[in-house]
DNA sequence: CCAGAAAACCGCACTCAGTGCAGATTGGCA
DNA sequence: TGCCAATCTGCACTGAGTGCGGTTTTCTGG
């Protein structure tokens, strides 16, 4: 039994008409060019309906942002009895990046262009990233208040995801469609070795 | 012999009394209560004159970001021949900590404020620090070519200042005023310990 | 099957940020 | 002094986002 009420099948539909519309007219008209309005006529709504679906107009671009962020608190909760936070973060990095095809996906690849192209876009990730971050670091020192307060867990956290951020980004830097599995894993293994070092317990870590 | 000319003298003055109005504005009314043809009229402009000095709003919270950026890059430039890239990351930080007064002052604890109350501003701010990380990794990659490629500079400065912010976010967290040098001193070794230790020769590092 | 309640839809009018344009002002400089 | 360029400013406009109020649709209990 699911969330199955008409009322819920008929607006997640509609929210998901939304996400459609808004990405196939970003592709082809561009983020700036097209406007609420038309997005919401696309998916057959009216113009005022658009706000009970979404914010603003960048937060089409982070439609399950939620969903992702709880994945990773679960794979914290889920931590097993020898791991220490850094085991713990990597294997909630590892939950995040496989339940969400984040760099495959019309819609991931779109975001990745806006980001890189429209400031209120960048903005708005940013901002999802700290709050995400910060739910994260409140976990973190939760499950393991013998090693970390919360200064810690901030720093430990922020160190991780800095790391990780700043490597993607050069990496991803300017060109556009090409993004290589293997050379992001290489990036990945660099900000994770940069970040993680001293809290590793095992230096070597598979796959 | 500086930018003397009446019309740049002129210029700075208007931008100022346009920082110092909207400081004012701000503090007394509220920043979403405040619009930009109050802080315009209170400079003694035109409200379409507001957009020659400032692209935004929100970009009179951040006065000076350039002249900080670049105070950072010339820290990087003037390193010592036996300096590693940790040890002028953290000579570059120091040195953007002390020319520019960011916690105390009005206008940086408003900042402060409004950087956790309005979405607008934390998401303006973040845009302006990736911006400025950016740059940082470029430059640094630039000066230890034989030790970083830029994957590793982008993952080393992040994870520096994903790891200092990190730390900050949580001290600074929901308290308001009462902000204690000796804490944020406190939090800044934190964080550096947490993301230099593998990068840093001398493992203590005084003040 | 049928109220009535709740939730969703949607038009209307409004505020405000931000832009393009064109004309008036003013400072720089020969 | 007089010309050029930068600056200032009002006007008109677009587009995001909000509050309000009335209508439609869905849910729930009898």
């Amino acid at each position: 039994m699911r969330t199955v009420s008409l009322r819920d099948r008929k607006r997640t539909r509609t929210r998901q008409a939304l996400v459609d519309a808004a990405t196939d007219l970003f592709e082809s008209r561009g983020y700036d060019q097209t406007t609420i309005a038309e997005i919401a006529a696309a998916a057959e709504i009216g113009t005022r309906t658009f706000f009970s679906y979404f914010a603003s107009k960048e937060d089409l671009l982070f439609p399950e942002a939620d969903v992702r962020v709880q994945a990773g608190l679960d794979a914290i909760a889920a931590r097993g009895p020898e791991e220490g936070p850094a085991e713990v973060l990597l294997r909630a990095l590892r939950q995040i990046g496989e339940d969400s095809d984040d760099l495959s996906g019309r819609l991931a690849a779109l975001r990745l262009r806006l980001i890189r192209t429209v400031p209120a876009v960048r903005g708005r990730g940013l901002q999802l990233q700290q709050d995400a971050q910060r739910q994260i670091v409140r976990h973190l020192a939760a499950a393991f208040p013998d090693q970390l307060d919360e200064v810690g867990a901030g720093a430990l956290t922020g160190a991780f995801v800095g790391a990780v951020t700043g490597a993607l980004q050069v990496l991803l830097g300017d060109s556009d469609d090409p993004i290589e599995p293997a050379a992001v894993q290489q990036a990945l293994e660099v900000a994770v070795a940069v970040a993680l070092t001293p809290w590793l317990r095992h230096p070597d870590h598979q796959q």
